[in-house]
DNA sequence: CTATCATTCAATCGATCGTTTGAATGATAC
DNA sequence: GTATCATTCAAACGATCGATTGAATGATAG
């Protein structure tokens, strides 16, 4: 076509675009998403993923295959389960360039993810660099609201866990004087605007990571 | 059906989510991808599009259609033409994120951009921020070897514009005593490959940047 | 105003995707 | 060895995608 791109690569090209498109079509849906994003929590069985998505246990099945071809997500049998979990950290990147895209391109997802409190600037959440520089400040603490479980597989240095169903009756567990910092799933997750709703009604200074644990290690801490 | 999150925001975060799943669908497909690829190098209008990537005018236009609906393109019209450019640098990041993924689960396109010479670390190609660097240091010439429209829509800083195809004719332009860096249209670019094998074979000391202008402005380089 | 030409639309058809169903596999526990 | 149970497979279907064709749009040039 062009004297810039010689036609005997030309297979080789198009086998890599290939490659991509597949891998783009994998996340490419609204189920593999939601899949990946409790992957990104923790690994996770077959059943498990099933009975929180909703979807039928073959079904999920299907769609986790179909991401383990693709390659971005591998399993291993764990006694009576083959549990799942995301291959690399490149695919939580590329998750995350997903969303960013999404915050620049759609009104809607601007809107679930800065206007949800009718708030401003301060409302958009800390970004994992923010994070790092108040822990190194000190006088905060950090609050894990997901399940025990997603807390047990990983979550940020130094923090506490309280899942969200138990954090009204467990704030006794925090000290008043303290700058809070909570988190859950993700930039999208609304639990984690709701602890911070909690914990101000409750006369706590509280703020939001917005970047939950996938974001903390795609930036690249530990 | 968790405790943790709530039943209220379930659509909206089904929404958001489908938002990002259309997004990743976009770029699922290889036409769409090629199409990216070129207009990451500048503004085109659709006959030209379809030209360079073999695709009919209406399929080609069909094609862009679809990624303007989603917002990852936009277009504007130029005298009889419609020129169709990508709509925010995040685009070209979740492009650049999408590569490593690629290069991080698929054997076969680590092959295309690691092996093509049968060579070791040093041709992977230099990134942006060793760019910098070398920039920084003085003592380097950058050649565009890409076409010249592609040149003027946008090049590195201080890179001098050799087109490939006239790269032999046109090396008594080079000092000789200076290193070089060569980059064309990005990470998969042959003919980035191509130019440095050239460059050596007549005596120049060459290096390949391996990022290509998306990802210099990905990068955040102006 | 009309002719021209780039782009878009509309209709069609085959291919692929996504879900459901029920049966098959295959590892563990007894 | 056999029973149990999580997971996977296989077949079927409707829905969506992608390419092709030819006609319609709509802006510019004369």
């Amino acid at each position: 076509m062009s004297t810039f791109e010689p036609m005997s690569m030309s297979n080789a090209k198009c086998e890599t675009l290939s490659t991509f498109a597949e891998i783009a079509r994998a996340i490419g849906n609204e189920h593999r998403l939601e899949l990946l994003n409790l992957l990104a929590q923790g690994e996770r069985c077959v059943e498990r993923l099933a009975q929180i998505t909703g979807l039928s246990v073959a079904n999920a099945s299907q769609h986790l295959q179909l991401m383990r071809r693709v390659g971005i997500v591998r399993s291993r049998r764990d006694g009576k389960n083959v549990r799942y979990r995301i291959s690399d950290p490149s695919v939580l990147e590329m998750i995350a360039a997903l969303h960013s895209v999404g915050e620049h391109t759609s009104d809607h997802v601007r809107a679930v993810k800065g206007d949800y409190f009718d708030v401003r600037d301060e409302e958009s959440g800390l970004t994992p660099g923010e994070l790092v520089t108040l822990l190194d400040g000190g006088d905060i603490s950090v609050v894990d609201v997901r399940p025990e479980d997603e807390y047990a597989f990983g979550h940020i240095p130094g923090a506490m866990n309280i899942p969200f169903c138990d954090l009204a009756s467990r704030m006794t567990e925090l000290k008043p004087c303290r700058r809070l910092v909570t988190y859950g799933r993700g930039p999208y997750c609304v639990t984690a605007f709701e602890s911070v709703s909690t914990l101000r009604a409750a006369g706590f200074e509280a703020q939001r990571y917005a970047g939950g644990v996938p974001a903390w290690i795609a930036a690249g801490q530990r």
